[in-house]
DNA sequence: TCCCTTATTGCAACTTATTTGCAATAATTA
DNA sequence: TAATTATTGCAAATAAGTTGCAATAAGGGA
């Protein structure tokens, strides 16, 4: 697995200052953050750094599957740092706290038959589970 | 099941032109549609409707469960009549239709294990699928 | 049926979120 | 180290959603 260095190298992407703040906020993060947040907690890191380029490096980086966005019932586009092999999240709805869970095997039975009843062809999935945390019962 | 005009009685919420306006688009599409969209056709059925009192009428009736809201990968929050039962949304990536489906069973297994596994108290999940529809195919 | 109460509407202004053009800056490659 | 060009930050524009408030209209009761 290639690091975020390596991933923004191959697809001939700098490795700058402001990117490695982002990634590093992320990196520490343990719930998911808004753009602001990342901005907030990667000025600290990076003393120039602007909002505008928090957006920018999200948008490239989620190109780049390097995070992911995820949805909330209110505030959509909290971002997250892809865990390899992940798809799904679980937030916590108290504190926001995320972990993410393997659960392919379950979706695939459930995707044929919804298939099979509608005509339509699954192409993705978008599942999330929204709970409390051991922090937060 | 109550019609939305009793649902909104009981909730000692008025029965107005701009709401029954919201509700025929609603009704008739055979899309998620954005705010604007709402708008843009509701205007058609009541001349003074406003993008106001969109917003308005969707935050009440999704209170009331009368209507959804559906989450895509870059637009967030479309919206979608409640259809009884149902609780999960398949979307068409070309041109937005919608179609609903059952399928809370094959969650529990997964939902439990994943209880397990972290910790988490699962409260509620949001799955939704992106496919291509018969008509796009 | 008309009146009265009060929920609802639409306007205008505001806040928040996100995007874009562009000149200055800094990362890489030779 | 110099040259090239991706990237940055500013400022301004755009988009999305919210709020205060006076005017309006729904619906219960006389």
């Amino acid at each position: 697995m290639p690091t975020w260095e390596e991933t923004l190298s191959q697809a001939g992407c700098r490795i700058t200052e402001p990117r490695r703040a982002v990634m590093t906020v992320l990196a520490q993060a343990e719930r998911s953050l808004v753009p602001q947040e990342i901005f907030a907690l990667g000025i600290k890191l990076h003393a120039t750094l602007s909002l505008v380029t928090v957006y920018r490096t999200l948008e490239l980086f989620e190109e780049l599957s390097l995070v992911r966005r995820v949805h909330q019932d209110d505030k959509c586009h909290g971002y997250l740092l892809t865990a390899a092999g992940h798809r799904h999240v679980l937030v916590c709805e108290g504190c926001g706290r995320a972990v993410e869970f393997p659960g392919q095997d379950d979706l695939v039975a459930l995707i044929a038959r919804v298939e099979e009843c509608t005509g339509y062809q699954v192409e993705a999935h978008l599942l999330q589970l929204v709970g409390v945390c051991p922090h937060c019962q």
